[in-house]
DNA sequence: ATACATTGTGGGTAGTTGTGGGTAATAATC
DNA sequence: GATTATTACCCACAACTACCCACAATGTAT
């Protein structure tokens, strides 16, 4: 039995296979809806790291860009940019998804690694680039940071 | 019967054992309300300590993170600083949870381990640090606690 | 004072989960 | 159309987790 419905939290370090396969994280599986059933979208992601939704979430998404008129060179630079890498895979028998090369590439992904909950989505990163960038960030965004912290009480 | 609902109070010293279990105290468990049955959601403290919360609270923050548009640099951050530690997990029959490898590395859990009581949440700590941390709050926090009782009749 | 229930602690076992690789089916290339 | 490459399916195994039972210590009720 499960309470949260599709949240996806935790990290997990798991390995990526010469076949390109990862492993999605039982925890995460469990957490599935029936209507999300075993199908993903894996795309870039905005940091140098893939995105997978689960079809269902990912669907709501596409819904929100249809209504994105293509007079705006805006709106067509935006569409083209989000869509143009997606794919929508299956999770085989043990529960993992073959990962695209060229998201493999983009993301610089090795055998080591890091799956990341991130509520409503996943992703999957290198672990040292995760690293950096999240030290970047430190940084950077500790203002910020502090900003949401005080609306959303931990 | 209980009076306060949902309110942790306390301290209690119990051990973690082999397998990365720590009881939750009964006095906790009585005070946990219906919705709440026997899930928490366990991540890393501000502090050196582990975090847990009742799911139905913890369910709460993320609702506030779902809101988070992920367009923003600053809010992937934020969320996945936020969720990237956090796991879901229930407790045993006897009333004991497992801390993952991770949290007990992060917060140095030993045997001995310190849980507290934190209103809406629990704290498990290694005794040490909890001490330490106590006292440099000491030397360094005593005008702003002044400011706080200010506001708090105690 | 004694019997009973509750609570904290330890450990065994069966099922689940993560990982690797072999084989067959499908798709792509020449 | 034949050959190669790629993908999907299957099996096997090790490691881990969750569930169960046992027991001692404490607290409670009769």
């Amino acid at each position: 039995m499960t309470i949260n419905q599709n949240t996806f939290t935790g990290e997990f370090l798991y390995s990526l296979d010469a076949k390109g396969r990862v492993n999605i994280p039982a925890k995460f599986r469990n957490v599935l809806t029936a209507d999300n059933e075993q199908s993903f979208v894996i795309t870039r992601g905005m940091d140098l790291c893939v995105w997978v939704y689960p079809a269902k979430v990912w669907q709501s998404i596409e819904d929100e860009l249809r209504k994105l008129s293509s007079l705006s060179r805006i709106n067509r630079s935006f569409v083209r940019s989000t869509v143009r890498y997606a794919s929508l895979v299956q999770y085989d028998k043990q529960g993992r998804i073959a990962v695209t090369p060229n998201l493999i590439e983009y993301a610089q992904l090795g055998k080591e690694s890091l799956i990341v909950g991130m509520v409503n989505k996943i992703e999957i990163w290198n672990p040292k680039l995760l690293d950096t960038v999240d030290k970047e960030s430190q940084n950077i965004d500790a203002a910020q940071f502090d900003e949401l912290a005080d609306q959303i009480i931990l």
